[in-house]
RNA sequence: GGGCGCGUAGCUCAGUUGGUUCAGAGCACCUGGUUUACACCCAGGGGGUCAGGGGUUCGAAUCCCUUCGCGCCCACCA
């Protein structure tokens, strides 16, 4: 008997076999023209991040691709990585300075990037070191971090050229303003969500008469930035103010009463105020009507000296406390609750403020262009497709997007400004190169008076260059030239116009080609409950704690088998008790194979049918999980993969060929198994890589380099489907054996006699697997006369004489069910068969399968009568 | 407000161009089981008006219309 303990152990098993993976250098990939190449790149995790069950799925996924293109004989590189993640990161310095009693300002921008870099050493990279416990084969020599000195001059390069292209520029406008951070953000960082507010309605006096005129507005604290009011100009109601001004309450300022269509008469009132400095629609209507923008807010959110009251208080303060100074102003008609849409800052939670601003943008037409057309055209193939629409939509309704960011951490924008103020500025790759170009202009300019922009850049215009810089390539196209474009990207679908959208963009640019020829969106994983699994709801499990409990291989059979492409999967940890399940059942087939006594003798019949028919079996299987991986359905590969192992292989095959107790399998039989069983561990390996290597250093003594990750994916090879068919009825013919010695309660070791009535059945090739697993002895002929149970397989009927065990009613009323439902069958075939129109209008084929069906149900209700007659 | 997607067994989902006995799978559930690999197991079993309604068709889970419910994305209506 072997020692292999009955429960499979994957504690040491996983660590062990991912170093001897690393130590052989099985990750590692080197440009080889031999070789087909196949790439995956990391969607670079934050420095900042922790390990979620969103990468999980994710990573596994990306695993399981490379892993299945190594054993298909490509050059599989799967490259890792981390993003500075400018913001984020920012935000978690600034704040354990401050918990150190640290200013940032006060330290100034050397210092704090030290900080960073330090924080960055500490933390940095923890998710990487996290992914090699779920098995991730990344070459690890590449880790690349975007802020790598070649990385980041590769981002300075992109905005000069850019630049010098025309299609980046600085301008003054309206931007996503975040008070907490105090920078800049892009419109994708904005999360709008419908909160409760209130609804202010104030009136203004107009000038001159005793009328007043009321507007309604969410921020009231903004009146004391107005600098007019609006009308339509058709609206019957205000005709008689136009031409006039009103006084702002409070401030008493004078402003005009101007007419736009862009008014919405139904809304509110039909009478809009109209702030230029903090509001998008007011400042398009400001730059219209050519009116004083009254900037009342600081950057930090207080106001400011121009708001004249409330100064320093902060905005949400201010829109209160305005609220008893337009009482006394006898200018608040009345508030009401109000639903709004506001938005919020992605990585604050801020609200955002829309302020005027000086920053710099890309413009984005061009570049989207080419980019649109390559997934429009197929040249990227999105999975699932319905990811087509939303990036259209995006791309056709694309607008400029704000790069620069107030923040230090990232790459500093290459610009530098001489003369005072900051309209006189040079971009270039260095401040020597700047102070050439400023020279050029200027020539009496030197190094003292060049100034560089203070500004970073958005993550996401570093981390667009992704496929182009993680292999150098702005400098050396040894790599890139054979590794890119890259094969699949693998990510969120929250991503998909942060960044998938943004490295097409890149990558026709700069390259004049795709990224990536596939992008697989994953779903978001959710709770039980189907909420979204966040910090603050604590509902996200440690991942690497569920993989100390259910396995590394246990986690990603789980999370595999219940993760369509793009659909959300409510996560429940039980779903990793199957895949920890099904690695315990590979290992106790294991076990039973080690622990058979092997002996050189003749191969029974049995076994040699049995052998030929897992062979087929496992082609057949294999077609279909070949198609299923073309179609990136990676769960449903899995599923067919785990019911192949489980109930093929384990329950029907092993136990056709086990021998009986105290017997020992023929050779031949015992090395064919083998063989099947390692090509099962090849066929599983991406999915489960730990489990399968391990079983297959244990079928057999093999060198340090000879493992199953660097082994080959099988072909496919012939099989004979309907000799499978055949076997699938003799399947059914022992369950059915199974099911009335259950009824009966019949011992599976007391034999029993088979009868099939007329000539012999397709499948009894099988016959003796049949008399083997349902311990049965086979007749053909006469159907056996007396007290039997029966049933029908097909058109064919057997039966199953039980002397003294046949209760003959229940017999008789189980018979005459089935004869009910057959010729109720029937009447709905010859109804069918009885419309000309079907006749004439269906495919002959399908009007034959008819007839077919006919013959067979008629066949199957004289079986059925004549054995009521019998009873 | 616009766009997209979804609704099939208790749960999660398959179901390809409408057509084989098509209503499926896994899990869960129920019954039985100390068979010498495995109770993280074995054998057997029950379970669905394919969200509702209408239409097209010889034929609809599948195509069209509509109602209800859910989700996502985009959008400047104060």
């Amino acid at each position: 008997m072997s020692e292999l303990s009955s429960k499979y152990d994957p504690k040491q098993v996983e660590g062990k076999w991912y170093d001897h993976w690393t130590r052989q250098g099985f990750f590692h990939s080197t440009p080889d023209p031999e070789k087909e190449p196949f790439t995956v790149l990391i969607p670079p995790p934050n420095v900042t991040g922790v390990l979620h069950m969103g990468h999980m799925l994710n990573n596994t996924i990306q695993d399981i691709l490379t892993r299945k293109a190594r054993l298909e004989g490509k050059n599989a590189l799967w490259v890792p990585g981390m993003d500075h993640a400018s913001i984020a990161t920012e935000a978690k310095v600034v704040k354990r300075l401050r918990e150190r009693g640290i200013k940032k300002s006060e330290i100034g921008r050397e210092a704090f990037l030290e900080h960073a870099w330090e924080w960055k050493e500490e933390y940095g990279g923890v998710i990487l070191e996290q992914l090699k416990k779920l098995g991730a084969s990344c070459d690890w020599d590449r880790t690349r971090f975007t802020m790598d000195e070649k990385y980041y001059e590769s981002v300075i390069d992109t905005f000069n050229h850019l630049f010098d292209k025309g299609l980046i520029y600085r301008g003054n406008r309206m931007v996503n303003w975040d008070p907490d951070a105090l920078t800049a953000v892009s419109d994708e960082e904005v999360i709008h969500t419908e909160e409760q507010s209130k609804l202010y309605h104030v009136r203004y006096k107009v000038s001159g008469t005793d009328d007043y005129v009321t507007i309604a507005t969410t921020r009231p604290e903004t009146i004391l930035g107005d600098s007019a009011i609006c009308i339509h100009p058709e609206d019957e109601r205000y005709k008689h103010l136009h031409g006039k001004t009103a006084i702002v309450p409070i401030v008493n300022r004078e402003i005009p009463i101007i007419q736009d269509e862009y008014v919405t008469m139904e809304f509110g009132t039909g009478c809009l105020k109209v702030t230029p400095a903090h509001d998008t629609n007011d400042y398009e209507l400001g730059e219209k009507h050519n009116l004083e923008v009254i900037d009342i807010l600081n950057p930090n959110g207080t106001l400011s000296e121009a708001a004249q009251v409330l100064v320093g208080e902060d905005r949400f303060e201010a829109r209160k406390n305005i609220v008893p100074l337009l009482e006394e102003a006898d200018a608040l008609v009345k508030v009401e609750g109000y639903m709004n849409k506001v938005g919020r800052s992605e990585r604050t939670n801020a609200v955002i403020e829309p302020r005027l601003s000086k920053q710099w943008f890309v413009k984005m037409k061009p570049l989207a262009e080419p980019a649109l057309k390559a997934v429009e055209e197929g040249e990227v193939k999105f999975h699932p497709a319905k990811f087509n629409n939303t990036y259209r939509h995006w791309m056709t309704n694309i607008k400029d997007w704000c790069i620069s960011r107030q923040l230090w951490w990232g790459h500093r924008i290459p610009a530098w400004y001489y003369r005072d103020g900051d309209e006189h500025y040079v971009v270039a790759k260095t401040a020597e190169e700047a102070l050439q170009k400023a020279q050029a202009i200027d020539s009496s300019l030197t190094a003292a008076d060049l100034r560089q922009d203070e500004d970073v850049m958005d993550t996401w215009f570093s981390s667009w260059l992704w496929p182009i810089s993680v292999f150098d390539g702005f400098y050396d196209r040894s790599e890139l030239d054979y590794y890119f474009p890259t094969s699949d990207l693998v990510t969120g679908p929250d991503i998909i116009f942060f960044w998938v959208a943004r490295m097409i963009m890149a990558s026709y640019e700069f390259e004049g080609k795709k990224p990536f020829s596939n992008v697989y969106f994953t779903g978001l994983i959710r709770d039980k409950q189907g909420r979204k699994m966040s910090k603050s709801l604590g509902n996200s499990p440690d991942p690497i704690e569920l993989i100390e409990k259910y396995s590394a291989d246990g986690v990603r059979l789980g999370l595999l088998m219940s993760a369509p492409a793009g659909n959300d999967i409510p996560f429940d940890d039980s779903i990793c008790e199957q895949g920890r399940n099904f690695a315990n059942k590979i290992w106790n087939a294991l076990r039973l194979l080690k622990g058979w006594e092997v002996e050189d003798k003749d191969q029974p019949e049995v076994n040699a049918l049995a052998v030929d028919w897992l062979n087929q079996r496992i082609s057949q299987e294999l077609e279909e999980i070949e198609g299923q991986f073309t179609q990136y359905r990676l769960s449903e590969a899995a599923m067919r993969l785990y019911k192949l192992v489980w109930d093929e292989f384990c329950s029907w095959f092993l136990e056709a060929i086990k021998p009986a107790y105290g017997d020992s399998i023929d050779r031949t039989t015992y090395e064919a198994t083998l063989a099947a069983f390692e090509k099962l561990m090849i066929l599983l390996h991406p999915i489960m890589p730990f489990i399968t290597e391990e079983v297959w250093h244990s079928i057999r003594e093999r060198g340090e380099a000879e493992c199953v990750i660097v082994s080959q994916w099988p072909e496919v090879s012939e099989f004979d489907a309907s000799a499978l068919e055949h076997f699938e009825s003799a399947k059914s013919i022992i369950t059915e054996v199974r099911s009335i010695r259950a009824q009966k309660n019949l011992s599976p070791r007391d034999g029993l006699k088979l009868v099939q009535k007329g000539e012999k059945g397709g499948y009894a090739a099988f016959e003796t697997i049949i008399s083997k697993l349902a311990n049965v002895e086979l007749s053909y002929g006469e159907a056996a006369q007396g007290p039997a149970a029966s049933f029908i397989i097909g058109t064919l009927e057997f039966s199953v004489p039980l002397e003294g065990l046949i209760d003959s009613d229940a017999e008789k009323a189980k018979l005459e069910e089935e004869l009910k439902y057959q010729e109720g069958f029937l009447k709905s075939v010859m109804k069918k068969l009885g419309n000309e129109r079907f006749v004439a209008g269906a495919p002959a084929q399908v009007v034959d399968a008819e007839r077919k069906k006919q013959a067979d149900a008629e066949s199957r209700i004289a079986s059925i009568r004549e054995q009521l007659s019998n009873l």
